[in-house]
DNA sequence: TTGAAAGCGCTACCAA
DNA sequence: TTGGTAGCGCTTTCAA
């Protein structure tokens, strides 16, 4: 392998020298800085990553706790990873994969063996067990979503709260007066997932200060679940004219269903989807839709990492605003059968 | 932090001891053992990681590089990583995740800085441009797929060509005579993805084989490129009663297109599907499916690249065969309007 | 503006 | 069965 030294050899300088024309932590010549880059490339130099990470206690990495659920919703999961690992790389880092499956332990695993730099947690509880620890790590950690206790951690998220006013304002807008939420599945409530119940907050808020019927239910992510979701509302809540869907991969069933019922959309039902804008245009009709930023979540989630490990970082919790897109799935409620 | 030291001092052994203890490599006396881990437990002890690989060049991690690609299915790419860390896991190793997007240089950068011990490679294309890299770097490396020359690289995956003949005679069994046949999006097709023309050849040639009139499409993963795809076949297959559809994303758009057609499956119109088992129960109908075997892949990979490891490996291509499940969505075929 | 050299914490060789 | 210790490749302090 290529060592810090036969790079120095061969610009005829010293380690000291090159490593730090490659940190920049102190000024060089301009003529040494050539050489020795020159010599970086010839001979296709990376530094030694246990090396520098021992001599310097950095690692370079990131490490990612995603969960491995299907209940959640794995294309949104998928796309907070990718923006995670590209706006790593962007700050010359990588990404370490854990799984949430592993626990506190893990994370303790991770500090105390100086794996990672910096610690991002996705899918959060409201009663986060991770964040005491997290805590006493004292490390670099942000959080995908707000547990009911953050302390002094710092937390990304959309603002689910405000995603669900969102919601239940536009079809109020609209003149409904009986909605729905077609949630995520139970699971994820059960166990008091941050972002459903925010959304739900929001939902219910809105819609009572809006003074709509409203009913909300959990959906399995099946067709069967869909199904027995909607007979449901409709029993339920006969007239219902509007269903916001706060859970992607049940849309094609909803969308199905509302068609094998004669339901024709936004006709006889205006629909609301909760999901990442690029998901709204696969369905026969462009959903109406408050988009998940999963894209600036991820980076912004490494950013305020890296802001950390500069040491200029007070903690913080931030929320996105969402935007509401107005597409085809929503209308002006009328007066028509939905039972 | 706690050092091998500190538990050497605290355990009244040197660290070496310590060190053997944990590495197991070689004999200890009970007692000594008893003590050694008692003070790892009690002083909440882990390995420095970068000591460690600087120490043994081994990091214990796995890296895997994944495609961020939307045209490919990412609930299947989840699966493969949910099983790949899962695996590593157990062998106590971590997955460091890189995207196909780094290309060539970025495996080049995990093997210089010896940032891990082995790399997994998804979504391989036939003319691989990551193989010649791969063979260069002389370490431990499996494809999830097959290139064209694999050369002494090992690889691991179902046997698509297997699974495409597997579907077609399934279909011919059943007496249909004109198939059809849904893949992936053209943009996967057109670079050469490793698993798309594999179980396009076994199509092709079962259905010649067998006297099949067959249309191969490709399709975009939306509900337009759906409904493309089905109006071509219909179209210019005029009399189609058996589809094959080897794309997740759209087999939610094509039962709903072929209810909005008042073609009944199976009756009018039989359906296999190719995916991972746990996915042919959210559709209303269970699917007639071949599996797509993503958990015993992805350990499969893992296990491999630690063999490798272990240096007891022979460069191998190891094709899993494909099983088929019938369902609900084939029938006998009939004589039936299909356009 | 540059160089010399002391560790960082661990593994594994050499001795006992 | 155990201990001592050199050295892995780098960063960073101290000196020049």
């Amino acid at each position: 392998m290529v060592t810090i030294s036969d790079v120095a050899r061969h610009a005829g300088v010293s380690p000291s020298t090159v490593s730090y024309v490659l940190s920049g932590k102190r000024s060089i010549s301009a003529e040494t800085r050539r050489r020795v880059e020159r010599s970086v490339r010839k001979l296709g130099y990376h530094p030694h990553a246990g090396a520098r990470a021992l001599a310097s206690s950095r690692t370079n990495v990131l490490a990612l706790v995603v969960p491995l659920r299907v209940d959640l919703n794995v294309p949104v999961v998928m796309q907070f990873v990718g923006a995670a690992v590209t706006s790593a790389r962007a700050y010359d880092h990588d990404l370490l994969l854990l799984t949430k499956d592993e626990g506190p332990d893990g994370l303790r695993r991770i500090a105390a063996s100086a794996i990672a730099d910096a610690i991002i947690v996705m899918d959060v509880e409201f009663a986060e067990p991770r964040v005491p620890v997290l805590q006493s790590l004292r490390r670099p950690a942000v959080l995908i979503g707000v547990p009911a206790q953050p302390g002094d951690l710092t937390c990304v998220d959309l603002d689910f709260t405000a995603a669900g006013s969102t919601c239940v304002a536009h079809l109020a807008d609209l003149g409904h007066r009986k909605i729905a939420l077609v949630g995520p599945s139970p699971a994820v409530y059960e166990r008091g997932t941050s972002y459903a119940g925010r959304f739900r907050l929001g939902f219910d808020a809105t819609a009572a200060e809006r003074g709509l019927r409203a009913l909300a239910r959990p959906c399995l992510p099946t067709y069967d679940g869909l199904r027995g979701c909607l007979d449901e509302i409709l029993r339920r809540q006969p007239g219902t004219t509007g269903i916001v869907v706060h859970n992607e991969a049940v849309v094609p069933a909803l969308l199905a269903e509302l068609r094998a019922r004669r339901l024709r959309v936004p006709r006889d039902m205006s629909v609301v989807a909760v999901c990442p804008d690029d998901m709204v245009d696969n369905h026969g009709i462009a959903l109406t839709s408050v988009a998940i930023p999963t894209a600036e979540v991820g980076q912004l989630a490494v950013e305020l990492a890296m802001r950390q490990l500069d040491g200029v970082a007070q903690p913080e919790i931030r929320l996105l605003s969402p935007r509401l897109t107005t597409r085809d799935s929503t209308a002006i409620a009328g007066r028509r059968r939905t039972s």
